[in-house]
DNA sequence: ATCGACCTACCGTCCGGTAGGTTGGCGCAT
DNA sequence: ATGCGCCAACCTACCGGACGGTAGGTCGAT
């Protein structure tokens, strides 16, 4: 029996072959990005034929949709727990949280969150209204949370928000282009990152 | 000097409908990445054959290295000069300086830089060596700055100049994400930035 | 006469998607 | 307990079209 074979096997016990599709395909996208991953590599990497695919998924868009957007709830949901976990402690580690959050998902799902941003811009076409309401979402995340810390003191009130949350999610989002796990631990950079940022 | 490079450097000098090439393949390839943009749309919009785009360019991946190479390079060069011109001046006027320069060459010349950044990765086949090498000698251009910055002391001595590095790149590159020519000025930008990062 | 610049016509390959069949397990009436 | 209808899950086979690239011809300027 083959592993391909096994994997489906696995998957279906648990009902989970759509699991297994979006997975799969995360990775493919991660590395292909969108036209240059076809519905027949993934098919052949889950280890079905590409017209099961539509068993499962109506088109190649709605796979890729789910993908981009697991990755950015990934991500969002993350820090919100983070945010959560901290209430109520000083600003700085508040802030020094939400980034080791964001990176460490960003880091741990990194099938999904590369392809999320690779993939931001698909096609020709319209980026879809869910993708486009999900990034929303997690900026309004940030926009309250710089706000918050703004007015706590704990970054300059002086300076534009809006750019400091730019600034702030450019930085952390270029990591998937040079984060390797062997050469940074996720909390140093997190640290860093909030350190060089905070009032000093 | 390679015979190839010298043809190119013929031709460039020639001007012409080599650059009209370039200028349209940057543009389509900025909206669209490596394999939606297809030689039929350049040719099309360049306002020739498809096959008359061979007389020019050996493949579609020689075109889109070109584009991909001219866009790091305006941006190296646009930096470079404004470090030139600002010698011996404070290093914090340095950092803004060129902070506003890779700003600038990053939204004027839009179609080849984001392109750059969007094909960055174009398809399975690994990077050409000549993107590499543009990338690393930019990279080293802001290794010596900030090395320059750390050791003048206005930016912290006991923070990772690796993960300053990475942190105003990315916070930089970002920019083609959200920048819009009329709701802010560069300059601005360029200012709150550095004010961000210098030492207080 | 040469040659750069461009053309028309064509190639094999792969794409996303569709049509329609096979299979195997589960609920259910007998 | 057993035969049966059903349906999810998957299959083979095929479609029209677009892709990057090639062969070979035309034409005007030097």
């Amino acid at each position: 029996m083959s592993a391909a074979t096994d994997n489906v096997a696995r998957a279906a016990a648990r009902g989970g072959s759509r699991r297994l599709i979006l997975d799969t395909a995360a990775r493919l996208l991660r590395s292909g990005g969108y036209h240059q991953t076809t519905l027949r590599e993934i098919a052949e990497a889950v280890g079905i034929r590409k017209a099961s695919l539509y068993h499962h998924f109506a088109s190649k868009e709605e796979i890729v949709e789910a993908v981009v957007n697991d990755g950015v709830r990934f991500v969002h949901d993350a820090v919100v727990a983070a945010l959560e976990k901290t209430t109520g402690a000083p600003p700085g580690r508040r802030l020094e949280a939400a980034i080791t959050a964001h990176l460490t998902a960003l880091n741990g799902q990194r099938d999904y969150t590369t392809a999320s941003f690779r993939v931001f811009t698909f096609g020709a076409t319209p980026v879809p209204e869910s993708v486009r309401a999900a990034r929303r979402a997690y900026e309004d995340v940030w926009r309250n949370l710089i706000a918050e810390l703004q007015a706590a003191g704990a970054l300059p009130k002086e300076r534009s928000p809006d750019l400091m949350r730019y600034l702030i999610l450019g930085a952390m989002n270029g990591s998937i282009d040079w984060f390797r796990p062997g050469r940074f631990a996720t909390a140093d950079v997190a640290q860093e990152f909030s350190t060089l940022l905070l009032a000093r």
